[in-house]
DNA sequence: ATGAAAGCGCTAACAC
DNA sequence: GTGTTAGCGCTTTCAT
């Protein structure tokens, strides 16, 4: 189909020069006379020759390319992070390689082994993991190799390095901004039961109604069983279905909270003024729901560009901390307003 | 940091063979008798071996990646797409090297660059693009080297290959709905005003219009500064400080729609009853909203594998059509009923 | 300032 | 079934 790119073998016959010539006046234009240059310049471009990076990455060892994972793309808290990543990636000069895992081990694990054979230089795990099963096998594995960064996960390993969102204090604002508001019968809806974020979260739910002296009633915690809008309104309904009476819900991520919030309208409860809705994540829409939704932020913005600044660090051989927390805080909207 | 790598030539060595044996284990396993593939097999897991693809790639003249371009991954609809392209590259064994724009075009240029010199077997370009400026440049100069297919964007060129929504269709079904359901003042906002879609769409909605002998009001037409929630909200209000009397709004897509709904409400206007709203690309939220909004579905899922799979064919030789359309289908909900 | 040559890790004739 | 060797496109000593 295509003739052969041209490579800096061609260039420099052209020239009339050797390779190592052409190799200099791309990396080391100094090195080379301004005649020369001028010449093999024209070459280039009128060849359309542009140098092979495979080439150069084979030698340098480096490729500019960071392995990025998350569960999922479409859902607007990743793809925000996602995006953030990207912009700080190119402005580092690296290139993103995604993988999308939807939460399913294997294809991660098969997806980190591709990444690998290409040589990324590092890769991003992006959201909170399952604290259960043999998940970090293959990230210890890879983190011999290159440096891995966890985001909103905590894991110790030797080249492994977490920033995450302190949820545990995030979890305790909602509860405790909930209580203040009056409302002393709340409900959590959790995410993927042993998500480390949701384990955390939970348990935090818990310690803020004791320290409250507000008994914890279990028909009150439903785990979703998406962590998107349609699993959030499949709690809710079972929510309802239990039967146990509440007036505020904390909801674990702010997709969950938009399904939790159309089932409620649906049944006829008014939010605020029946139930108080808080979520997490701070995605944009939570401006725009009506009632707007009070959320819990994250940072993402922060969160993403430490974690792509951790890989460059570690890369250029600067100490780094292991694991960082960034502060989350409150946005208080209109569906937890007091009545 | 870390020791060098075990390479094809270090188990060559550990199992006194040669690398081509050893590279043979690999690639054509039943060319090797059984013991030394056994023998190599157990040396390349003791050394942790893993092929370097860039080698690979640099003989194979193909690296299974594919570069993929969208505005803003923080848009569901993108982030949607590039949640079906993932998948379906992953499926054909395709890497995914993510790009996002923001509807920069010297960050498309630059990023084209790159991914060029990192030898991508081909890009996707998804989403609609500006039809004024220069923009093809760039993409018909990549043309002449790897396979470009286009999404939602039409495109004429050697190697480049299209595939689209028949957005005149989807906007007409709109405008149609919102006439057939009694809104004979029908106000259109519009996304970037020189990009593909926007212009099918208002050239359709004009049509459509003059077809039902409903003259067209300009004031009635605004081009959101943004195709997003905010540029939504902030082009419904210029709308009402035009002062023009409107019972009906087509949105040209669901984030923006978002926009708009949150600005009728706050101006007190109840959706539908007095303002019929409908908006395009069927985002999964749209049923979640309160009320649930009325949209033109694009069929994301065909629009994504099929973008893959044309450059997978392209790639393998295969005949395929340069350009394709898909049907759009009107999705009536909450925000459109008749009063 | 420039060239020769080795090497990055792997594949693919070709020979045995 | 296995080894030898050239080559993919580029960088980098070491000479000159």
């Amino acid at each position: 189909m295509s003739k052969k790119n041209a490579s800096i073998y061609d260039i420099a016959k052209e020239a009339g020069v050797s390779t190592a010539t052409v190799s200099r006046t791309i990396n080391t234009p100094d090195k080379v006379s301004s005649e020369t240059r001028t010449k093999i310049h024209s070459i280039m471009e009128r060849l359309n020759y542009s140098p092979n990076a495979l080439a150069q990455s084979l030698v340098s060892r480096s490729t500019r390319t960071i392995g990025v994972f998350i569960a999922t793309v479409n859902n607007p808290y990743y793809a925000e992070m996602v995006h953030v990543i990207e912009k700080h990636a190119f402005h580092n000069n690296y290139s993103i390689l995604l993988g999308n895992t939807g939460n399913w081990i294997e294809k991660e694990e098969k997806y980190v082994e591709i990444f690998v054979k290409k040589q990324v230089d590092g890769i991003i795990f992006v959201g909170g993991r399952n604290v259960t099963d043999p998940h970090s096998h293959h990230i210890m594995k890879t983190s011999e190799r290159i440096p891995v960064v966890l985001t909103n996960h905590a894991l110790v390993g030797k080249n492994i390095y977490c920033v995450l969102s302190d949820e545990a204090e995030g979890a305790c604002m909602a509860v405790q901004h909930l209580i203040d508001t009056g409302r002393d019968r709340i409900a959590y809806i959790n995410g993927f039961n042993f998500s480390y974020p949701s384990v955390v979260k939970k348990d935090s739910y818990i310690k803020t109604l004791s320290r409250n002296q507000i008994s914890v009633n279990e028909d009150l915690i439903v785990n979703a069983p998406k962590d998107n809008m349609e699993g959030g309104y499949a709690a809710c309904e079972a929510l309802l279905e239990k039967g146990s009476e509440f007036n505020g819900i904390f909801v674990a991520n702010d997709m969950m909270a938009v399904g939790v919030m159309k089932k409620l309208t649906e049944a006829g409860y008014a939010i605020p003024g029946d139930v108080s809705v808080v979520g997490y994540d701070d995605i944009q829409l939570c401006h725009y729901l009506t009632p707007s939704l009070s959320s819990v932020t994250q940072n993402i913005s922060k969160l993403g560009s430490m974690a792509v600044q951790l890989v460059n660090d570690v890369l250029e051989g600067k100490e780094v901390g292991k694991i960082t927390y960034l502060h989350p805080e409150l946005k208080i909207r209109e569906s937890s307003l007091p009545h």
